[in-house]
DNA sequence: TTCCCGGACA
DNA sequence: TGTCCGGGAA
Protein backbone atom coordinates (compact mmCIF):
# COMPACT_ATOMS: atom_id res chain seq x y z
CA UNK A 1 0.00 0.00 0.00
CA UNK A 2 1.47 3.61 -1.00
CA UNK A 3 1.48 5.91 1.43
CA UNK A 4 -1.50 8.13 -0.47
CA UNK A 5 -3.51 4.91 -0.45
CA UNK A 6 -2.69 4.74 3.49
CA UNK A 7 -3.40 8.28 3.83
CA UNK A 8 -6.57 7.62 1.71
CA UNK A 9 -7.64 4.88 4.22
CA UNK A 10 -6.84 6.76 6.87
CA UNK A 11 -9.41 9.89 5.76
CA UNK A 12 -11.99 7.26 5.33
CA UNK A 13 -11.34 5.75 8.42
CA UNK A 14 -11.93 8.54 10.11
CA UNK A 15 -15.10 9.64 8.45
CA UNK A 16 -16.30 6.41 9.57
CA UNK A 17 -15.71 6.61 12.74
CA UNK A 18 -17.35 10.03 13.29
CA UNK A 19 -20.32 9.14 11.45
CA UNK A 20 -21.11 5.97 14.06
CA UNK A 21 -20.56 8.42 17.25
CA UNK A 22 -21.82 12.05 16.03
CA UNK A 23 -23.72 10.96 12.16
CA UNK A 24 -27.50 10.69 12.10
CA UNK A 25 -28.82 7.28 13.13
CA UNK A 26 -32.41 7.39 13.39
CA UNK A 27 -33.97 9.08 10.15
CA UNK A 28 -36.90 6.63 8.99
CA UNK A 29 -35.29 5.15 6.22
CA UNK A 30 -32.15 4.40 7.72
CA UNK A 31 -33.26 1.46 9.96
CA UNK A 32 -33.59 -1.01 7.07
CA UNK A 33 -31.79 -2.22 4.35
CA UNK A 34 -34.77 -2.53 2.01
CA UNK A 35 -34.38 -1.04 -1.31
CA UNK A 36 -37.99 0.08 -1.72
CA UNK A 37 -37.66 2.33 1.28
CA UNK A 38 -34.24 3.72 0.78
CA UNK A 39 -35.27 4.44 -2.99
CA UNK A 40 -37.99 6.30 -1.80
CA UNK A 41 -36.15 8.68 0.73
CA UNK A 42 -33.46 9.04 -2.30
CA UNK A 43 -35.86 9.91 -4.30
CA UNK A 44 -37.73 12.52 -2.12
CA UNK A 45 -34.24 13.57 -0.73
CA UNK A 46 -33.01 14.71 -4.53
CA UNK A 47 -32.84 19.01 -4.27
CA UNK A 48 -35.05 18.26 -1.18
CA UNK A 49 -34.16 19.00 2.61
CA UNK A 50 -34.72 16.31 5.01
CA UNK A 51 -36.96 18.65 6.87
CA UNK A 52 -39.16 18.86 4.44
CA UNK A 53 -39.04 14.94 3.22
CA UNK A 54 -40.04 14.10 7.00
CA UNK A 55 -43.27 15.37 6.89
CA UNK A 56 -44.01 13.19 3.29
CA UNK A 57 -42.07 9.54 3.48
CA UNK A 58 -44.35 8.00 6.69
CA UNK A 59 -47.37 9.03 4.82
CA UNK A 60 -46.48 7.82 1.80
CA UNK A 61 -45.39 4.38 2.87
CA UNK A 62 -48.28 4.00 4.43
CA UNK A 63 -50.35 4.14 1.77
CA UNK A 64 -48.06 2.20 -0.28
CA UNK A 65 -46.39 -0.38 1.70
CA UNK A 66 -44.67 -2.37 -0.80
CA UNK A 67 -43.61 -2.04 -4.46
CA UNK A 68 -46.48 -3.70 -5.57
CA UNK A 69 -48.74 -1.51 -3.81
CA UNK A 70 -46.88 2.14 -5.57
CA UNK A 71 -46.75 0.03 -9.12
CA UNK A 72 -50.55 -0.88 -8.44
CA UNK A 73 -51.88 2.56 -8.01
CA UNK A 74 -53.24 5.38 -10.13
CA UNK A 75 -50.76 8.04 -10.84
CA UNK A 76 -53.22 10.69 -9.55
CA UNK A 77 -53.40 9.36 -6.58
CA UNK A 78 -49.30 9.46 -6.14
CA UNK A 79 -49.20 12.87 -7.12
CA UNK A 80 -51.58 13.59 -4.70
CA UNK A 81 -49.38 12.20 -1.85
CA UNK A 82 -46.67 14.00 -3.39
CA UNK A 83 -48.10 16.84 -3.84
CA UNK A 84 -46.08 20.46 -2.44
CA UNK A 85 -42.78 18.47 -2.22
CA UNK A 86 -41.91 19.96 -6.00
CA UNK A 87 -39.85 18.63 -9.09
CA UNK A 88 -43.17 16.38 -10.23
CA UNK A 89 -41.07 14.49 -12.96
CA UNK A 90 -39.87 12.93 -9.94
CA UNK A 91 -42.76 11.42 -8.78
CA UNK A 92 -44.10 10.31 -12.11
CA UNK A 93 -40.65 8.67 -12.62
CA UNK A 94 -41.17 6.97 -9.10
CA UNK A 95 -44.63 5.45 -10.54
CA UNK A 96 -42.96 3.88 -13.27
CA UNK A 97 -40.07 3.18 -11.69
CA UNK A 98 -42.12 1.03 -9.85
CA UNK A 99 -43.83 -0.51 -12.64
CA UNK A 100 -40.93 -1.47 -14.14
CA UNK A 101 -39.32 -3.39 -11.10
CA UNK A 102 -42.52 -5.41 -11.14
CA UNK A 103 -42.87 -5.83 -14.69
CA UNK A 104 -38.81 -6.53 -15.69
CA UNK A 105 -37.13 -7.25 -12.18
CA UNK A 106 -39.88 -9.67 -10.40
CA UNK A 107 -40.92 -7.34 -7.94
CA UNK A 108 -37.03 -7.11 -6.72
CA UNK A 109 -35.16 -3.96 -6.65
CA UNK A 110 -31.43 -5.29 -8.54
CA UNK A 111 -28.92 -4.96 -6.53
CA UNK A 112 -25.75 -3.15 -8.13
CA UNK A 113 -26.29 0.42 -9.12
CA UNK A 114 -25.34 0.01 -12.68
CA UNK A 115 -28.72 -2.02 -12.82
CA UNK A 116 -30.50 0.48 -10.41
CA UNK A 117 -29.21 3.23 -12.85
CA UNK A 118 -31.45 1.82 -15.47
CA UNK A 119 -34.62 2.71 -14.05
CA UNK A 120 -36.46 5.86 -14.46
CA UNK A 121 -35.46 8.24 -12.20
CA UNK A 122 -32.36 6.93 -11.39
CA UNK A 123 -29.29 8.63 -11.63
CA UNK A 124 -25.62 7.61 -11.02
CA UNK A 125 -25.54 9.38 -7.55
CA UNK A 126 -29.31 7.75 -6.59
CA UNK A 127 -28.26 4.33 -7.58
CA UNK A 128 -24.66 4.41 -5.94
CA UNK A 129 -26.54 5.59 -2.62
CA UNK A 130 -28.80 2.52 -2.82
CA UNK A 131 -26.31 0.12 -3.61
CA UNK A 132 -23.91 1.00 -0.94
CA UNK A 133 -26.85 1.43 1.92
CA UNK A 134 -29.10 -1.72 0.58
CA UNK A 135 -26.16 -4.12 -0.83
CA UNK A 136 -22.95 -2.69 0.35
CA UNK A 137 -21.50 -2.30 -3.06
CA UNK A 138 -18.14 -0.04 -2.74
CA UNK A 139 -19.66 2.61 -4.96
CA UNK A 140 -19.37 6.55 -4.73
CA UNK A 141 -21.97 9.21 -4.44
CA UNK A 142 -21.74 12.90 -5.46
CA UNK A 143 -24.70 14.50 -4.62
CA UNK A 144 -24.59 18.78 -4.01
CA UNK A 145 -23.43 17.56 -0.38
CA UNK A 146 -20.99 15.64 -1.18
CA UNK A 147 -19.50 17.90 -4.13
CA UNK A 148 -18.40 20.38 -1.12
CA UNK A 149 -17.14 18.08 1.64
CA UNK A 150 -14.88 16.91 -1.42
CA UNK A 151 -13.88 20.31 -2.71
CA UNK A 152 -12.92 21.79 0.76
CA UNK A 153 -11.19 19.13 2.34
CA UNK A 154 -9.19 18.66 -0.75
CA UNK A 155 -9.14 22.06 -2.02
CA UNK A 156 -10.79 21.20 -5.37
CA UNK A 157 -10.99 24.46 -7.27
CA UNK A 158 -12.33 23.23 -10.70
CA UNK A 159 -15.41 25.20 -12.12
CA UNK A 160 -18.03 22.57 -11.48
CA UNK A 161 -19.83 23.89 -13.79
CA UNK A 162 -17.28 22.62 -16.27
CA UNK A 163 -18.46 18.74 -17.15
CA UNK A 164 -14.80 17.89 -17.00
CA UNK A 165 -14.46 19.44 -13.72
CA UNK A 166 -17.27 17.42 -12.29
CA UNK A 167 -16.43 14.21 -14.00
CA UNK A 168 -12.57 14.66 -12.35
CA UNK A 169 -14.05 15.17 -8.86
CA UNK A 170 -16.71 11.81 -9.93
CA UNK A 171 -13.16 10.01 -10.18
CA UNK A 172 -12.30 11.30 -6.69
CA UNK A 173 -15.16 10.42 -5.19
CA UNK A 174 -13.95 7.16 -6.19
CA UNK A 175 -10.48 7.05 -5.33
CA UNK A 176 -11.54 8.34 -1.87
CA UNK A 177 -13.92 5.73 -0.76
CA UNK A 178 -13.12 3.10 1.83
CA UNK A 179 -11.25 -0.44 1.17
CA UNK A 180 -13.36 -3.23 0.43
CA UNK A 181 -15.14 -4.61 3.59
CA UNK A 182 -14.74 -1.54 5.34
CA UNK A 183 -18.14 0.28 5.76
CA UNK A 184 -18.97 2.09 2.82
CA UNK A 185 -22.33 2.33 4.02
CA UNK A 186 -20.85 3.85 7.20
CA UNK A 187 -18.46 5.87 4.76
CA UNK A 188 -21.53 6.81 2.58
CA UNK A 189 -24.13 8.08 5.31
CA UNK A 190 -20.97 9.98 6.75
CA UNK A 191 -20.29 12.22 3.92
CA UNK A 192 -24.34 12.75 3.87
CA UNK A 193 -23.79 13.89 7.46
CA UNK A 194 -21.03 15.85 7.30
CA UNK A 195 -22.44 17.59 4.42
CA UNK A 196 -25.65 17.84 6.17
CA UNK A 197 -24.53 19.24 9.61
CA UNK A 198 -21.34 20.45 9.66
CA UNK A 199 -19.82 21.12 6.35
CA UNK A 200 -22.78 23.66 5.85
CA UNK A 201 -23.02 25.98 2.42
CA UNK A 202 -22.50 28.45 4.95
CA UNK A 203 -20.91 29.08 8.39
CA UNK A 204 -19.60 25.44 8.64
CA UNK A 205 -18.95 24.29 11.73
CA UNK A 206 -15.24 22.94 11.00
CA UNK A 207 -14.18 22.68 14.62
CA UNK A 208 -16.72 19.43 14.77
CA UNK A 209 -15.19 18.05 11.44
CA UNK A 210 -13.51 14.83 12.20
CA UNK A 211 -10.88 16.26 8.86
CA UNK A 212 -10.25 19.75 10.41
CA UNK A 213 -6.67 19.23 10.72
CA UNK A 214 -6.28 18.43 7.17
CA UNK A 215 -8.91 20.74 5.24
CA UNK A 216 -7.30 22.97 2.51
CA UNK A 217 -10.46 24.86 2.54
CA UNK A 218 -9.77 25.59 6.08
CA UNK A 219 -6.10 25.84 6.19
CA UNK A 220 -6.92 28.90 2.97
CA UNK A 221 -9.28 30.09 5.96
CA UNK A 222 -12.47 30.40 2.92
CA UNK A 223 -13.65 26.81 3.44
CA UNK A 224 -17.39 29.10 1.83
CA UNK A 225 -14.87 29.41 -1.05
CA UNK A 226 -16.17 25.60 -2.49
CA UNK A 227 -16.88 24.67 -4.43
CA UNK A 228 -16.64 26.83 -7.42
CA UNK A 229 -19.66 26.65 -9.51
CA UNK A 230 -20.00 29.87 -12.00
CA UNK A 231 -23.97 30.43 -12.75
CA UNK A 232 -25.53 32.85 -14.85
CA UNK A 233 -29.24 32.13 -14.56
CA UNK A 234 -30.94 34.63 -16.38
CA UNK A 235 -34.88 34.20 -14.97
CA UNK A 236 -37.21 34.95 -17.01
CA UNK A 237 -40.68 36.50 -15.68
CA UNK A 238 -44.35 35.56 -16.32
CA UNK A 239 -47.42 36.56 -14.93
CA UNK A 240 -51.03 34.99 -15.16
CA UNK A 241 -54.32 35.94 -13.33
CA UNK A 242 -55.53 32.98 -11.77
CA UNK A 243 -59.73 32.25 -12.05
CA UNK A 244 -60.47 31.62 -8.20
CA UNK A 245 -63.94 30.19 -9.23
CA UNK A 246 -66.35 29.13 -6.02
CA UNK A 247 -69.72 27.88 -5.62
CA UNK A 248 -71.04 26.78 -1.95
CA UNK A 249 -68.56 24.90 -0.85
CA UNK A 250 -66.64 23.55 -3.99
CA UNK A 251 -63.89 25.21 -5.90
CA UNK A 252 -63.04 24.80 -9.69
CA UNK A 253 -59.90 23.32 -10.62
CA UNK A 254 -58.11 22.12 -13.89
CA UNK A 255 -55.72 19.53 -14.22
CA UNK A 256 -52.07 20.57 -15.64
CA UNK A 257 -50.62 19.02 -18.91
CA UNK A 258 -48.45 16.07 -18.37
CA UNK A 259 -45.54 18.63 -19.13
CA UNK A 260 -44.06 21.76 -18.23
CA UNK A 261 -44.58 23.14 -14.61
CA UNK A 262 -46.72 21.85 -12.36
CA UNK A 263 -47.29 18.97 -14.93
CA UNK A 264 -50.31 16.57 -13.80
CA UNK A 265 -50.97 18.75 -10.69
CA UNK A 266 -54.82 20.61 -10.26
CA UNK A 267 -54.73 24.36 -10.05
CA UNK A 268 -56.70 27.25 -10.28
CA UNK A 269 -57.86 28.27 -14.38
CA UNK A 270 -55.10 30.13 -15.67
CA UNK A 271 -55.60 33.24 -18.08
CA UNK A 272 -53.04 35.93 -19.24
CA UNK A 273 -53.57 38.54 -17.62
CA UNK A 274 -56.05 40.50 -15.46
CA UNK A 275 -58.03 41.92 -18.31
CA UNK A 276 -58.58 39.09 -20.17
CA UNK A 277 -59.69 37.27 -17.07
CA UNK A 278 -62.36 39.77 -16.26
CA UNK A 279 -63.60 40.15 -19.97
CA UNK A 280 -64.42 36.61 -19.66
CA UNK A 281 -66.55 36.71 -16.39
CA UNK A 282 -68.14 39.66 -17.72
CA UNK A 283 -69.73 37.24 -20.15
CA UNK A 284 -70.99 35.18 -17.56
CA UNK A 285 -71.09 35.89 -13.99
CA UNK A 286 -69.97 39.68 -13.89
CA UNK A 287 -66.66 41.09 -12.23
CA UNK A 288 -64.92 38.84 -9.82
CA UNK A 289 -62.32 40.47 -6.67
CA UNK A 290 -59.33 40.55 -7.81
CA UNK A 291 -56.47 39.91 -4.88
CA UNK A 292 -52.73 40.57 -3.86
CA UNK A 293 -50.39 39.42 -6.96
CA UNK A 294 -47.79 37.39 -5.37
CA UNK A 295 -44.50 35.84 -7.06
CA UNK A 296 -43.29 32.10 -7.05
CA UNK A 297 -40.01 31.44 -8.05
CA UNK A 298 -38.94 28.55 -10.11
CA UNK A 299 -35.36 27.92 -11.30
CA UNK A 300 -35.45 29.88 -14.49
CA UNK A 301 -38.96 32.20 -13.93
CA UNK A 302 -40.59 34.38 -11.97
CA UNK A 303 -43.97 33.40 -12.14
CA UNK A 304 -46.28 36.64 -10.81
CA UNK A 305 -49.86 35.14 -9.59
CA UNK A 306 -52.68 37.33 -9.54
CA UNK A 307 -55.72 35.88 -8.24
CA UNK A 308 -59.40 36.54 -9.30
CA UNK A 309 -62.41 35.65 -6.87
CA UNK A 310 -65.94 35.30 -7.83
CA UNK A 311 -68.51 33.56 -6.27
CA UNK A 312 -70.93 31.72 -8.07
CA UNK A 313 -74.54 30.68 -6.22
CA UNK A 314 -75.54 27.64 -5.80
CA UNK A 315 -77.77 26.72 -8.33
CA UNK A 316 -76.23 28.65 -10.96
CA UNK A 317 -76.26 27.69 -15.09
CA UNK A 318 -73.02 29.54 -14.88
CA UNK A 319 -71.68 26.15 -12.71
CA UNK A 320 -71.46 23.73 -16.21
CA UNK A 321 -71.77 25.32 -19.91
CA UNK A 322 -69.43 27.90 -20.19
CA UNK A 323 -66.30 25.55 -18.43
CA UNK A 324 -66.27 23.31 -21.14
CA UNK A 325 -63.57 25.45 -21.74
CA UNK A 326 -61.53 23.74 -19.70
CA UNK A 327 -61.81 19.93 -20.32
CA UNK A 328 -60.09 18.84 -18.10
CA UNK A 329 -61.74 21.01 -15.07
CA UNK A 330 -63.83 19.77 -12.68
CA UNK A 331 -65.41 21.38 -9.06
CA UNK A 332 -63.93 20.11 -5.85
CA UNK A 333 -65.36 20.12 -2.84
CA UNK A 334 -63.30 21.53 0.04
CA UNK A 335 -63.51 17.24 1.21
CA UNK A 336 -61.85 16.48 -1.70
CA UNK A 337 -59.08 18.59 -1.77
CA UNK A 338 -57.25 16.26 -0.11
CA UNK A 339 -57.14 13.93 -3.38
CA UNK A 340 -56.17 16.53 -5.33
CA UNK A 341 -52.34 17.34 -5.81
CA UNK A 342 -51.94 21.15 -5.49
CA UNK A 343 -48.58 22.82 -6.16
CA UNK A 344 -47.88 24.56 -3.03
CA UNK A 345 -48.48 28.03 -3.78
CA UNK A 346 -52.00 27.18 -4.59
CA UNK A 347 -52.66 25.32 -1.92
CA UNK A 348 -51.83 27.95 0.38
CA UNK A 349 -54.04 30.36 -1.45
CA UNK A 350 -57.01 28.10 -1.33
CA UNK A 351 -56.08 27.45 2.42
CA UNK A 352 -56.16 31.57 3.27
CA UNK A 353 -58.96 32.18 1.60
CA UNK A 354 -62.93 31.48 2.42
CA UNK A 355 -64.52 28.10 1.31
C1' DT B 1 -38.13 40.50 0.72
C1' DT B 2 -34.38 38.55 -1.54
C1' DC B 3 -30.90 34.95 -2.02
C1' DC B 4 -29.44 30.44 -2.20
C1' DC B 5 -29.58 25.56 -2.44
C1' DG B 6 -30.14 21.00 -4.88
C1' DG B 7 -30.35 15.39 -9.52
C1' DA B 8 -32.32 13.55 -13.55
C1' DC B 9 -33.66 13.92 -18.10
C1' DA B 10 -34.80 15.57 -22.98
C1' DT C 1 -27.72 22.70 -21.85
C1' DG C 2 -32.33 24.12 -20.29
C1' DT C 3 -36.15 22.52 -17.50
C1' DC C 4 -38.29 21.21 -13.45
C1' DC C 5 -40.09 23.50 -7.08
C1' DG C 6 -40.14 24.55 -2.38
C1' DG C 7 -38.11 25.88 1.89
C1' DG C 8 -34.79 28.04 4.81
C1' DA C 9 -31.19 31.53 5.55
C1' DA C 10 -29.69 36.15 5.20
Amino acid sequence: MSRDDAATAALARRLIDWQRQHGRHTLPWQQTRDPYRVWLSEIMLQQTQVSTVLGYYDRFLTRFPDVQALAAAPLDEVLALWAGLGYYSRARNLHRCAQAVVQDWGGAFPSTAAQLATLPGIGRSTSAAVAAFCFGERVAILDGNVKRVLSRVLGFGEDLAQTAAERRLWDIAEAQLPPAGEGVEAYTQGLMDLGATVCTPRQPSCLLCPWQDLCVARREGRPEAYPVKTRKLKRGRRSHALLWLTQGDAVFLVQKPATGVWAGLWTLPEFDDVDSLQAWLAEGPGPGEVGATFTHVLTHLDLALTPVRRALPVDSPLAQGPLLRWPTGRWVPRAALAEHGLPAPVRKLLDAGPT
